[in-house]
DNA sequence: TTGATTTTTTTCGTGTTTGTAGAATAAACT
DNA sequence: AGTTTATTCTACAAACACGAAAAAAATCAA
């Protein structure tokens, strides 16, 4: 029922946002990353829901961010891949390709 | 309010099996051409109900099929990809690239 | 030739998971 | 206290998933 372990579409762009920041990504410059790279209007609150479904199915882990930073504003939470996240980004992917894999769209339109 | 034009992950898998099948294509066909190239065990019911999506959005187009061929059973409804629908994946295509380029999940993991 | 049976495919009904957004809250700094 | 930066909460909509039921076409049996 239900249970997949599947990646969802924004499961994946989050996921992948994860990946490219490296250690330093927290909800914030997640969402940026995911804007500038997609031209996709995120809402924040989006962001941090999927983070914590993430979490939850252990794809990413999280950390407190040091809290003594010289700026206002409350601390950040980091996140980090996981193991499983590696895998189900690697997973998504192979099946994306073999879905694509000599796909000509121009000739589907035609027919 | 969640009315975004994107597509989900099971979405554009069926849309890229219509892609696929041309002509061709229709619920029993498409579930085994996404079983076959994903690996991922698929229910009918689910690629119905997606296809049913897709059309209503105007991603594909359906047609009833010859009704006189020399087999049993209910006659077949093709699918065939709509040009919004090549947009869709086109777009989906591009954001999947740039989110994924230049990225090395083993330095993800490692860090 | 009618009607029961089999085959193939689609439709329905229902429950779960994901996606989306914004308001509320929290924690740090000045 | 006020400002800034960031996260958590709440609520609802959309997407996904499944199996049972219904349809429609062919065949078989009398």
């Amino acid at each position: 029922m239900g249970k997949s372990d599947y990646l969802g579409a924004f499961e994946e762009l989050v996921l992948l946002a994860v990946a490219r920041l490296g250690e330093d990504g927290y909800g914030m410059t997640l969402r940026t990353e995911i804007q500038e790279r997609t031209g996709r209007d995120v809402s924040i609150g989006s962001v941090y829901s999927t983070l914590e479904r993430l979490e939850a199915k252990q794809l990413v882990v999280s950390r407190e961010g040091d809290p003594t930073p010289v700026r206002g504003g409350r601390a950040r939470r980091h996140f980090q891949v996981a193991p499983d996240g590696v895998r189900a980004l690697q997973n998504s992917r192979a099946a994306s390709e073999r879905m694509w894999e000599g796909l000509d769209l121009g000739a589907a339109d035609r027919a």
